[in-house]
DNA sequence: ACCACAACTTGAACATCGTTCACTTGGTCG
DNA sequence: CGACCAAGTGAACGATGTTCAAGTTGTGGT
């Protein structure tokens, strides 16, 4: 059976983990799937397109809701915002991090895929059930994934795996909730 | 006479500024130069070493002083902290943005070069001065230049310009706050 | 003035990259 | 069976970063 996008996207997915960015080449992504560079141009106008559903690929992944720890664990829309935009914030990263590069994937898309607006979406619906408004919470929603990608691009960049995870998530955690201290701050302005 | 270093930087730099980073290429930048590609070997190992240069003469600019606005003027040991953090900042996101594909350029450096040490210290310098305890100084520092980053990185990928430049500015200046507002908060808690 | 030596540049090549396209394949459906 | 169309091939194109033996250029010492 010939190949589908979806087997591409798969294909480029697991090329990116094993041997990352720079070598995600047309040709090795090919070879991996039995088949000629030229005919990944079939499923994908460019490689820059295939980048970009790569990366809303793995925008998607921070949206899978992870199951919940137990019957009575209260559903996303009672958690207070500040747990919710931590859960968020938290994911986002986590989800870089699983994949080789993933932040500066990530950051690198050229129009908003879908996942990525959605993901903003969550961020500023989490917001405005602290009783933001509109602007406000897009402001803040803004303030949070900026900061989020900013910190998973250098965290990734500079290959940090000589520094434990634990202390590293750690560190996130406690720069994170000096972000949220912020927000919180400005809620409270009205 | 011939080429040094600092005349293939500096061409780089243009080359940059001109074309972007996409097109900085060891050809075009040469002919620039009006030698050929394989001459800048003679003054950097690769290309990855030029752009690190690159990215660290840039940050470089961020450090430089601005006259004081007045005689008057307090020095900066005398500004209070929000302000110095705050200019920091500013200058940082306006330096990025004050080149074509600044602040690609910046964060994808591989090993922190001097300047951007120098940068990171001014920042801690500010907030221990506000009385923070070294580890503290340095994680509130890390917030600010992960926002900063991440902010500036997608302000400039998303061909902003559409928005008028104070507006931009506007915004930022808002996000930037409640990051501050964060660290207060961060930093009374004792 | 000359020469020697180091600094610098050339020119051509190499491997690899993304991309295009005329042509063949192979499965499906009328 | 035959035709159609999605899918893939193979070979090429231009461009990229990089290497290196061979040349050139400039400078300091005698």
């Amino acid at each position: 059976m010939p190949l589908r996008q979806a087997d591409v996207l798969q294909g480029a997915m697991e090329l990116l983990d094993e041997a990352g960015l720079d070598e995600l080449t047309t040709r090795r992504l090919a070879q991996r799937l039995g088949v000629r560079a030229g005919a990944l141009y079939w499923h994908y106008p460019s490689k820059a397109a295939l980048l970009d559903a790569l990366a809303d690929q793995i925008i998607g992944e921070m949206l899978t809701q992870p199951p919940a720890s137990g019957p009575g664990a209260a559903p996303a829309a009672e958690q207070d915002w500040p747990d919710r935009v931590r859960e968020l914030a938290t994911r986002a990263r986590a989800t870089m991090l699983a994949h080789r590069d993933g932040a500066r994937l990530v950051v690198s898309f050229t129009a908003p895929p879908p996942n990525a607006v959605a993901y903003f979406g969550s961020l500023v619906d989490a917001l405005r059930s602290a009783g933001a408004d509109a602007p406000a919470a897009h402001l803040c929603a803004d303030v949070v994934t900026s900061f989020v990608n900013g910190y998973t691009l250098e965290e990734q960049a500079r290959q940090a795996a000589l520094i434990p995870l634990e202390q590293r998530d750690a560190t996130f955690r406690l720069e994170l909730d000096i972000v949220i201290a912020g927000i919180r701050a400005r809620l409270l302005r009205d």
